[in-house]
DNA sequence: CTGAAAGCGCTTACAG
DNA sequence: CTGAAAGCGCTTACAG
């Protein structure tokens, strides 16, 4: 059945034809005990359709290519149960890299031993080799860009992912108020509608409001949506930012200003720690990466 | 290793020791083999930074968890080679789902066997189990409401994804031809960045033009965007369309015409035909699906 | 050219 | 409680 030389047609006639009226199907496992098979990544993502996370997936992948690996997608959001996605998991891949949110803990016992790399782990959640994504020195470029632009009265529209802790939010309320600010703080989901909606009851308030800072593109996305139905001008009367640096952002009326996060460098890391983790090369040198966010000023803001 | 009962904690912590002293991994591929695995399904994506791609993903992988598989994404442009992904495929799944275009055959023939059921093959390509996706009475509906609306000039434009040959701006320009029209073709890559480019050209040369006709709602985007930085009005000096229904397109000013894909049917056909081809049932009884797009009015258009 | 044996690295009975 | 045997389904020598 695999086409070695020195078959005899009539021979290979049987077998092939016995093959398919028994329907067989060669064992993939049997095959990868014999074989060897190929080095399997596995990259755990929250959230496959912010354009965010294949944009990561792309520098994962296009990385790993070089490395030698091949990498498979999970979403752990999307199947109804993400320990079952991990267990699964568990089975098919020689390494996983991902976003385990506040999860970390119970998701690497699942993974049975499965060398883990953690993609921005909530803060002082973890000591595994992680890449962190920090949006600190960005957030305090753009809260003196917006004292630059004369804005009075921000809101920030953070989100609220169920195991999913950030410091973001947070972090911006702090720098706008080291600056002398009292904003606003919402809480929305992290998708474009819910971000949209919180912002038409912001806006309906009533209260004054000259700049939304949210948790990421997608839900600055949402906002500019809301500020347009609401004839609100951005950003004349009120200015808008996002985090992410999704290149869809130049795509919108104005262009959206962005803590923008370079995911090559991300994917870079995270494959050098997985390199680490999975030789026997004894403990990691440097098990914490960090990347930090950068201020991208287009039009919003 | 495996927490099993009535070990002695002595004997545990001696095997546990020189496990880890000998950074001992288990085989995945012979725990599979002994304890069976879930199904693994692979899903061959073209470009997961369409955002596209990604909807598509979301709706096999949860329909595809429903009926209990596991799914790996494996984008087949983002690799350096193709073929390689294919072939690491081959080892990893039990059935492979997705978007070969031209490369039908070839590609069919790296998965060794595994049991293929394409995603809108090219017109006459093959006549493996497929889901065809069948704009053309959407194409219809389009240049009727574009008649009706009193565009002269309509452009169409074009992707010439090599390998990837599409019915799509052919049938465009017939649609508009039947109706009297004389359309310009121009061909582009499948970004919004191309898109753009091309049409700011278009917008240069000084001809009349009132209506563009794109690929996909990526490259609408860039086309919208070109006429936003040429001053060019949308809808009123020129109107734009584009063709895969995405959310996206209503966080854009204006908001976007499409031709929209129902995701989830196209999702449902391809895990019957799955069904089908990995189950030993014989001949399948309906191996070419159809799903049609459907025009979705919006703004722009 | 064909057929049967050895062995890949696990897990699951089973004998001690 | 521990250790060794059988067997999962393949591929690769090897004897005939």
């Amino acid at each position: 059945m695999n086409d070695m030389p020195g078959i005899s047609s009539a021979t290979r006639e049987r077998v092939l034809s016995a093959a398919s009226a028994l329907a067989y199907r060669p064992s993939r496992h049997a095959r990868g005990l014999v074989k060897g098979g190929v080095r399997q990544l596995g990259l755990v993502l929250n959230d496959l359709t912010n354009p965010y996370s294949p944009e990561l997936a792309a520098a994962v992948v296009r990385q790993a290519a070089q490395n030698g690996w091949n990498v498979m997608l999970a979403d752990v959001t999307l199947a109804g149960d993400p320990e079952e996605v991990l267990r699964g998991l568990a089975g098919q891949v020689d390494a996983v890299v991902g976003y385990f949110g506040d999860s970390a803990e119970e998701w690497t016992a699942l993974l049975r031993g499965t060398p883990v790399v953690l993609l921005d782990p909530p803060p002082g959640s973890s000591t595994a080799p992680s890449v962190l994504i920090d949006p600190r020195p960005a957030i305090e470029a753009l809260a003196d860009h917006l004292v630059e632009s004369g804005v009075r009265h921000p809101a920030v529209l953070d989100s609220s992912v169920p195991g999913h802790r950030s410091g973001r939010g947070g972090w911006m309320v702090e720098a706008l108020e080291r600056r002398g600010y009292l904003p606003v703080l919402v809480h929305a989901d992290a998708s474009a509608a819910s971000a949209a909606e919180h912002t038409e009851r912001l806006l309906a308030r009533g209260r004054r409001l000259d700049a939304i800072l949210a948790f990421n593109d997608l839900m600055a996305l949402g906002a500019l949506d809301a500020c347009r139905r609401a004839g609100v001008s951005v950003p004349e009367q009120l200015r808008i930012t996002g985090v992410d640096g999704l290149p869809l952002g130049t795509y919108v009326t104005p262009t959206l200003t962005t803590l923008a996060v370079d995911r090559e460098r991300v994917a870079a890391h995270a494959l050098e720690l997985v390199a680490a983790v999975t030789g026997s090369a004894g403990p990691i040198a440097d098990p914490v990466r960090r990347v930090e966010n950068t201020l991208l000023l287009r039009e919003s803001a």
